[in-house]
DNA sequence: CGCGGCTTTGATGTTCATCAAGTAAAGTGG
DNA sequence: CCACTTTACTTGATGAACATCAAAGCCGCG
């Protein structure tokens, strides 16, 4: 198969990497690698050597760190188009959070030296993708922020917001992560995760069935959001 | 005066900014500016436009957002050789967060189009650069987590070593800051700040006298952070 | 000298985690 | 495919951690 075709007609590539030539896109193209993952699989492992720049084409995943004696904490979820990994790629030699699959997906893997030498000798794509991959890492920072601002039921409202406008772009939806998992994500007991679920499904915010999700009251979800 | 000779003897430069030849030194030189600042001065305010990169040479500053009819939440504080600003500066067209003097200090500004310029046409300068700002967004992304995984006590531990190791290099040293910047800063209650200093005096971990403290148990304090 | 902001301590109440216990769902091996 | 085990989910009760309220002393500053 002629892998620069490939990368030249990929749908995800033009969205991911601009201002490259032919010539910088066929070298993307011989040096990279699409590989395929089960929900559940973990792709990265915290630690291990960074020698490669991962962009996700389709699926969702998760950023996570796990420390010993410790629960896991979720730092973020990425969708399709996404750049994987925040900017200690370019600070650190290795990992320094784990990544896994929470819907089967798609990732395409550079060489890391490869997108260095591109940065090292296309200006523009230097800032193109540093402007990217900034705007990842300073989200995560806002939301981090954020949330710690608020109480339990607004960061449930966050959550049930993120994957309805974010992920979704839909009032229904399937939860593609545990109750345990949202609790990583925004730093609550997965018990309180259950309580305030019901308590918004008591007050008619929303529907649950299992993993499934549907927004019944969307202005008073996005009230409790904004008052915390 | 002679701003170019300014720059390149700046002993601050050589650390900030590797891998620049004397003229694109000189291009610096010509598009920067020096200004002090008293402590409490703000130096950018939230919200306006981005047009300088800012490089601190002396003194402390802290970066945090104010939010309308919330308090103020400080996000990091900069230490001299620290580049100001994260990623922000990159991905978007206004701070978003301020900035303020914590003592007094003297920061070098640069126009934020000459250093795009060099990113554009000094691949090597790219890397380097990209590599340093990325490490200061690391490190706000590990600090947040960090610290919501640790109750109060393990909070103003963590407080109190990153000033003796990281800002003051010292046992001994004048808190920059007051009580409810602590606050601010590691996301508790200003009494609950106080309390648990006080409590730490009591078991004769530290000593008080207004803002200077003395560590009178490292071994104690480290153990205390790193139990949470 | 008096006012406002910072600091301190105590008392009170709320939010939230934890514990316990039970049901449902989803893998696993014979 | 069914018994078995594990993991996810759910609700209630309890207690701990923490914010908030209140009141008073302190300090710097106009």
């Amino acid at each position: 198969m002629d892998q620069e075709n490939t990368c030249k007609v990929c749908v995800y590539r033009s969205r991911a990497f601009k201002n490259l030539t032919d010539k910088e896109m066929a070298l993307i193209a011989i040096n990279r690698e699409e590989r395929h993952f089960k929900k559940g699989e973990i792709i990265v492992e915290e630690g291990s050597k960074i020698d490669e720049f991962l962009y996700l084409q389709k699926g969702l995943v998760k950023l996570y760190n796990k420390e010993p004696h410790r629960k896991e904490h979720i730092i973020s979820i990425a969708k399709p188009l996404d750049f994987i990994g925040l900017l200690g790629l370019f600070s650190n030699q290795k990992q320094v959070h784990s990544i896994a699959a929470i819907e089967d997906c798609t990732i395409c893997f550079v060489k890391l030296n490869v997108i260095k030498e591109l940065i090292r000798t296309n200006g523009n794509f230097a800032l193109d993708f540093f402007e990217k991959i900034s705007a990842v890492s300073d989200s995560v920072i806002k939301t981090r922020i954020n949330i710690h601002t608020k109480q339990l039921r607004g960061r449930i409202a966050y959550i049930l917001l993120f994957f309805a406008h974010h992920i979704y772009n839909s009032k229904s939806y399937s939860l593609p992560i545990s109750r345990k998992e949202i609790a990583e994500l925004i730093d609550m007991s997965t018990e309180n995760v259950i309580r305030v679920l019901s308590e918004f499904r008591k007050d008619d915010i929303i529907e649950i069935e299992g993993k499934h999700i549907l927004i019944k009251n969307l202005q008073r979800l996005e009230k409790i959001y904004t008052n915390g």
